[in-house]
DNA sequence: GCCGAAGTGTGTCCTGGATTGCAGAACTCT
DNA sequence: AGAGTTCTGCAATCCAGGACACACTTCGGC
């Protein structure tokens, strides 16, 4: 959706993402950059910290061994159909992560951004594990097989340990948002989940405001609530002055402000 | 509160669990033989999965190392006043996880049985981590110090791959119960946990039906309801004959039933 | 430019649970 | 055996958010 049709990174044909028209909402153009620097390591691997403590051999085997993909806007990257069986690295775009019930109703677990690893259960044995991924916008994602995997993995103890701070993190991650979600208003929900999003967020260099890159739905999806909520809890933050919309992004102008709702229990 | 005075501990003086009056409610005495059976095995460590691959040097040593201890029911094992700065063992005992929000309801993250291991955040680093613990029942409890931990552990790299397996299934339950919250209805939710519940509870071995030692309050906790709300999606359960109640326990009579329920949307 | 799609603003109605406030039943302790 | 606690059952009321149903706007493609 940002970049029609041209966007595969990994491979030779880099398009000039400079020819784009640029956008005019707003004196922002982060994303442009974002998508430049990326393109360039030819390495999937590097500058992943989870890999840091790879040497240069393994590193630069592993790298032959995965071919960089692109996935367009709303392909999916696994699924139940194709089980978790490797390892992703997501190079460039973004990908979403998340479950399904059976009424069809999806709530989002993550929104990951370039660098990101993920599918890592594979590495620690669950199988059945019924995640779906996306992607969002155009992305090109490295995959690492499962063999590859163990046989540079489980063999080193350092990136054992590596794994389980991801792990733990995560576990961390998932217990607040669970109590978030149990005991806490939508409103409050929003501004937590709008000033982690801002957080990780490729930070603009052009303005001193965080900038978060997302529909009012698909927020809503990580939020567990419907659009139309989220729509009427976000026009509300704006006209309080505590952000600013624009079609598909949002702008956060007084994080103090959403740190305070964030807190308050109504 | 269950017992008045007599906590001392790290000393030696276990008085015999054996001595108490059997309970009058049902055909049922599962726990005064899990309470008689754990009583036994002096050591901590044994039958406890994460250390079976330790050799049986390192486990004395850190046996010796980890006294057991006695909290009773209501006493809190750790929380932010004592962060969490070890490796807990629950030997005897029922331990409930819990967060708390500003406005001081609180979450309930698990209720551990005894053999659980709890306090691996340690593990991973996590420093801050606002959990609190605290006994349902009276408990014994062995702890590790941090230092023992590091030595004994993160030297092994079995150990590390243990620690990640523990961490990845509790990222896999806390997404399913993530979605579960976000978009199933109390009743669903009540059905699954009353079915997770009675998998992991100690299985009697006097009656075929599965049996849940827990009140509705404590169960409301687990769910992120109302004890009230809770209360009634029970006696509904009852009525249709899906489960029996006594007065802190839940006997599960239809198993299949309530996993249909669970399943539904409403 | 024009058109369709995607993203957003609102309004109404309706329901699942939270809240509050008791009351009776089952245990526990002394 | 009586007294205080703990657990469970109800009922009345309230309200945040879900479900629908549109209108409007912005964007990208042709």
């Amino acid at each position: 959706m940002t970049a029609p049709g041209l966007n595969d990174a990994c491979s030779t044909t880099i398009l000039s993402a400079a020819t784009r028209p640029s956008k005019v909402w707003a004196p922002h153009e982060q994303e442009v950059e974002i998508l430049a620097e990326t393109g360039e390591p030819f390495s999937c691997l590097s500058a992943v910290e989870l890999f840091a403590d790879l040497t240069t051999q393994d590193m630069a085997a592993l790298d032959r061994m995965s071919p960089p993909r692109l996935f367009h806007s709303g392909e999916l990257v696994f699924s139940q159909a194709q089980p978790v069986s490797a390892l992703f690295i997501l190079k460039a775009g973004r990908i979403r992560i998340f479950r399904v019930a059976e009424d069809g109703k999806t709530l989002t677990i993550a929104i990951l951004e370039p660098g990101a690893v993920f599918g890592e259960m594979l590495l620690v044995g669950q199988q059945m594990y019924d995640n779906y991924a996306e992607a969002i916008e155009d992305s090109t994602v490295c995959q690492l097989s499962a063999t590859d995997v163990e046989e540079h993995f489980l063999s080193n103890p350092k990136m054992a340990v590596k794994i389980s701070r991801l792990l733990g993190e995560q576990v961390a991650r998932l217990e607040e948002r669970l109590t978030d979600m149990a005991l806490r208003p939508l409103s409050a929900r929003t501004a937590a989940t709008l000033l982690k999003l801002a957080e990780t967020a490729p930070r603009s260099r052009f303005t001193q405001s965080q900038s978060v890159k997302l529909t009012h739905e698909q927020l809503a999806g990580l939020l567990g609530a419907t659009r139309e909520a989220t729509s009427k809890t976000m026009s509300d933050f704006a006209t309080r002055n505590l952000i600013r919309q624009g079609r598909g992004r949002i702008l956060i102008e007084d994080s103090a402000g959403l740190r305070r709702i964030s807190r308050s229990t109504f």
